[in-house]
DNA sequence: TTACATACTGGCATGCCGGTATGTAAATGG
DNA sequence: CCATTTACATACCGGCATGCCAGTATGTAA
């Protein structure tokens, strides 16, 4: 119970955590639209007082959790990078991978917050930089991973297409019971996993991976 | 300005649809979470009073807005089923319909309320039911469009890629520029078109459509 | 014409939300 | 040890969305 005797620096940067986290949070569990800067601070177990003097505007907070949660989730994944010799079997892991990253209630969170951003034009400018980080992470994450199909720019329309289709039935899960979304990924993933195979069978030539044919 | 001397289900059936049809366009040009009743009132040319005489809660109108909506695209759609007599061509003319349909100001109202009914328990049990009769409804189009491949299983999988992927691209039309989701869309479109007509080749066996090769 | 039901009016009142202003404690630096 | 800055607490204000209600008009039935 003594008073740990922090530096301003942890105060700050441990009260700006707890906000950033709380933000999310209560927007996974309430909402974009009925999260109240009270709840957060709460939660966070932080006065308001303390919550205003780091962020002065509720639009600010979430614009930060947002982009916090974005930087964690960037370097979660960078930290391991899909391993395998066959160049299908790690597509399909980096398919797999993809999908539990929008299985996840970060996914709902920032969803919430970009939907509410079409008709909020301050969230909208601080977003817009979000989009083209994330795909140009998703890019170098296939030029790290496939190093072999490196100048080859047929890969990019599948990646979004397969992305698109991830997005999709995400979306879906954001309303839908969890078991009917299990079911439809699989189904889903079963297509998903024909596309990429082929593609990487005409990427690589067919003899290096693949089905063989009998 | 002689009263027309309406009925009353005349005046009734009058008044609701100015206000289902308002609530609509102040979904898609404030956002769900800005919206509010007077906006929603000054827009029909209805009082409050007669808003809430009609529904007596905001989640009412909203739902029955959404309803209507639906019931909307639904006889629209049903009205010019694609034509064509060979498969793959009407299977892409559906494709594109089903795009159009997602580009639509509808498409962001549905999804405005889609994801508000994420927390809010009473939007949530009244649009319970309207996915499943979306869904039934593609599938009866489906069958009425492509009589030929009638008890071939086989093409729900990719119907629901499909619809997955024109979703993805579609929410992420709600907050990117229209440019830039004109490019992604045709990118994913390619893919699709692709998925599509190789599933049509193989269900109906490569002769009757599909790509003579030269 | 009378009696009733349905449709609509306009305004009030409560609650709550976001932002601010002012006061207090904790750390830093001399 | 004191002064200053940084970090946080408490109390408050203006505003506004929502739902409700008492009254009015318009259509309908007896």
């Amino acid at each position: 119970m003594a008073a740990p005797r922090r530096t301003q620096a942890q105060r700050r940067a441990e009260t700006r955590q707890a906000l950033l986290e709380a933000t999310i949070d209560c927007v996974v569990e309430h909402g974009y639209g009925n999260v109240t800067t009270a709840q957060i601070a709460l939660r966070a177990g932080v006065t308001r007082g303390a919550q205003n003097y780091h962020f002065s505007a509720k639009t600010e907070l979430v614009a930060a959790a947002l982009e916090h949660l974005m930087d964690q989730l960037i370097e979660q994944v960078r930290l391991d990078p899909p391993r395998g010799t066959d160049t299908t079997e790690r597509a399909l892991l980096l398919l797999d991978r993809l999908w539990n990253l929008h299985d996840t209630p970060a996914f709902k969170a920032a969803t919430e917050i970009a939907i509410a951003s079409r008709t909020d034009t301050e969230l909208r400018a601080r977003l817009a930089g979000l989009n083209r980080r994330l795909i140009g992470m998703i890019r170098g994450m296939l030029d790290e991973t496939f190093p072999e199909l490196t100048g080859n720019e047929d890969i990019y329309p599948i990646m979004l297409t397969v992305l698109s289709a991830v997005r999709g039935v995400a979306v879906v899960g954001l309303i839908g019971s969890p078991e009917s979304i299990e079911s439809l990924w699989r189904i889903v993933r079963g297509q998903l996993e024909q596309l990429i195979a082929r593609a990487v069978d005409k990427a690589v030539g067919k003899s290096a991976s693949g089905s063989p044919r009998p």
